[in-house]
Order: C-alpha cells, then sequence, then structure tokens
DNA sequence: AAGATACGCAACCGCACGCCA
DNA sequence: TTGGCGTGCGGTTGCGTATCT
C-alpha cells in the first residue's frame, strides 16, 4: 500500500509561475487565508499541485518577506546559528525576519558554505582544516596515522581541485610551521596539468605534515589570535567557541571585516553542551527527548543561553 | 560572437510528524 | 490503536543568467 499522492500529477501545471498565477493565489489567500492548501488551487482556478501553491506563498509571495542580498548580520546570524543546530534550516531562518528556510539553504549552499572553505574552515563542523587533521592524528595509532593523509585527500580533494581553479593556493612548509594556505586571485584556468599535479602534491605533503607533527601544530595554535584566547570545553568537543575568527589567522589579511571579526568571538557553550548531550543520546539509539526538543526548536534558546556572541535576547523568536 | 561552464535561486520530491476521526 | 490527511522540513533538481574561453 503506497503513500495516496498529494495531487494528480498529469492534470496540474509545473515549473515556474507566471505573474497571472501569483496573483491568483494572493488575491484568493488574501481573501480566504491558507487553510486546507489542497483545495486552495481549486478554488483559486489553479491548475497546481496544493503543495507548489503552499510553496510558492511561502518562499516568494508572503508579503512579508524580503527579497534582497543578506546583510553582514544576517551572515553572522547564520553561520553562528548553524555552528549549532547544523541544516536545521526552519530554526535559522525563524531568527532572520523575512527570510524563509529555502532562502537560508540556498544562501548557505552556495555563498556561505564556499566562503567558509576558502577561509580553510569546514563548513560542517566550523573547525579549522588544519585543526581537524591534528585533532583527528593525536586520537589515532601510528599505523592508522600513515593512512590518514591519502584519505584526507581523497576527503578534500574535490573542494581543493575546485578552488584550485579558481585561486591560487600558497602553501608554506618551512618546518615548524603548520601547514596554511592563503588565498590570492590568479587566473589558473590555463594552469598546465602537470603544475596542477604539482601543487597537489603539494597539498598531500601538506597534509602529511599536519598529521605527522601535530604537536606542533597545536603549539602553534594558527586558529588562536590574542593571548589568553584557549580553546575552551565548547572548543574542543567540537564548537568554535573563540579560539579563532574566521578569515584572519589563515588568510594572514588585516582588512578585518565586521563579518570575520565577530564571529566565533564569545566563549559561552550552553547550546553546544545541549547537542553534545542529544548526540550522546542518539548515539545511544533512539531521539531523546533532547533531540525532539532540538527538532521543536525549544531549548536551545533558553532565555539565559547564549549563542557565542549572540545571547538570547538578541534572537528574533526564542522559544522558551 | 558563440559555445561552454559556473552560478544562483525557485521549485520539486519524498519522508516525518502531528492531528483527528 | 490505527489510518488518513495536512503540513513542515531538508535534500535535490532544473532552468535562467552571468561569466569565461
Amino acid at each position: 500500500m503506497g503513500r495516496i499522492p498529494c495531487c494528480e500529477k498529469d492534470s496540474v501545471k509545473r515549473g515556474q509561475w507566471t505573474p497571472e498565477e501569483d496573483n491568483k493565489l494572493s488575491s484568493y489567500i488574501a481573501q480566504h487565508g491558507t487553510r486546507n492548501w489542497r483545495l486552495i488551487p481549486k478554488n483559486a482556478g489553479l491548475q497546481r499541485c496544493g503543495k507548489s501553491c503552499r510553496l510558492r506563498w511561502t518562499n516568494y509571495l508572503r508579503p512579508d518577506l524580503k527579497h534582497g542580498q543578506f546583510s553582514d548580520a544576517e551572515e553572522q546570524t547564520i553561520v553562528k546559528l548553524h555552528a549549532v543546530v547544523g541544516n536545521r534550516w526552519s530554526l535559522i531562518a525563524a531568527q532572520l525576519p523575512g527570510r524563509t528556510d529555502n532562502d537560508v539553504k540556498n544562501y548557505w549552499n552556495t555563498k556561505l558554505k564556499k566562503k567558509l572553505s576558502g577561509m580553510g574552515i569546514d563548513p560542517v563542523t566550523h573547525k579549522p582544516f588544519s585543526h581537524l587533521m591534528a585533532e583527528i592524528a593525536t586520537t589515532l595509532a601510528p599505523p592508522q596515522v600513515a593512512h590518514l593523509a591519502e584519505a584526507a585527500l581523497g576527503c578534500f580533494k574535490d573542494e581543493m581541485l575546485h578552488l584550485l581553479t579558481k585561486k591560487r593556493a600558497d602553501f608554506h612548509l618551512q618546518p615548524g610551521t603548520p601547514l596554511v594556505i592563503t588565498n590570492a586571485p590568479f587566473a589558473a584556468t590555463n594552469k598546465p596539468a602537470d603544475e596542477k599535479d604539482h601543487t597537489i602534491e603539494k597539498i598531500k605533503l601538506g597534509l602529511s605534515r599536519a598529521i605527522q607533527e601535530p604537536d606542533m601544530i597545536i603549539r602553534n595554535k594558527p586558529w588562536e589570535t590574542t593571548a589568553g584566547s584557549q580553546f575552551d570545553g565548547a572548543y574542543s568537543r567540537g564548537f568554535p567557541a573563540g579560539g579563532f575568527q574566521y578569515g584572519q589567522p589563515y588568510c594572514g589579511n588585516d582588512d578585518a571585516s565586521l563579518w570575520s571579526q565577530s564571529i566565533c568571538s564569545g566563549s559561552t557553550s550552553t547550546a553546544g553542551d545541549q547537542l553534545g548531550h542529544l548526540k550522546l543520546e542518539e548515539e545511544n539509539g533512539g531521539e531523546s527527548e533532547a533531540g525532539k526538543e532540538l527538532r521543536n526548536g525549544s531549548s536551545i534558546f533558553s532565555s539565559d543561553c547564549v549563542l557565542w556572541d549572540l545571547p538570547s535576547d538578541e534572537l528574533m523568536n526564542p522559544i522558551v
């Protein structure tokens, strides 16, 4: 027994909406509201699936939506919240008035993810790549470490190659220094194949060095920018809590933007603790209460919760 | 100038969940 | 308790446009 489809796919129109369809839908909803999406297209005289109408309304036609560029402040909020809740786009969007989950998701996938990668920060964990490598290496015995560079290269290969065709990557491999990648614009698309291979060899070498000398990397703490700015509990559990600034230590530039200056400058780990708790419970099987709370958007935005440097009273929709 | 490629965004798909009879 | 229904959500796809060669 399969699930009943939400509409007859053959008899409904799909694809781009026309202004005429938008008008029909908007005026119908203005008069009758959004109750029962299945009936709306029929009553509004639209050859559309109810689900399609709902998406069009929630993602585009709603009068309270913003359609312009994301601001720096919005970017910061997305990055900070993503570090805490991951791909919970609706949760993140709830903190950005006028933005939909689809907006946030698209913006993350097309801009922010690449921006972080370009800074040498893993967009999944929000940690520097080199730190990730060192952290993994310290947990492995020497025979395993020997294979890590190859595996890591496999993981990062596509991203690296993508970056290599867009930007020059400078690798500083002097003894006693960590793997540092700096970005400088250059036209690499006409780069000879053997030169690319050579660059990839450099990447391999750098990764191997990062793995084989984790102590050296930790000692140098490239992500640490100020005295007293150390790892804290939250950071060591996988959350960026104040040990580095996005864009600063890796690129080595001084034109710190508002964005790069303030992201991850705090250190409180309330939400991180809760997520860690959640992860543990999930590993023990089944969705935990914390998981349900997280899914519903509660708990992590409790009244005295601080998301790095984003206190809950700055949140648009703190859910208690 | 034309074709190829990359990018951004709107829309779609399918699963999960909650409500209700 | 169960099944139908409506809705929410995250991942993916497809198309129009911009940029590059």
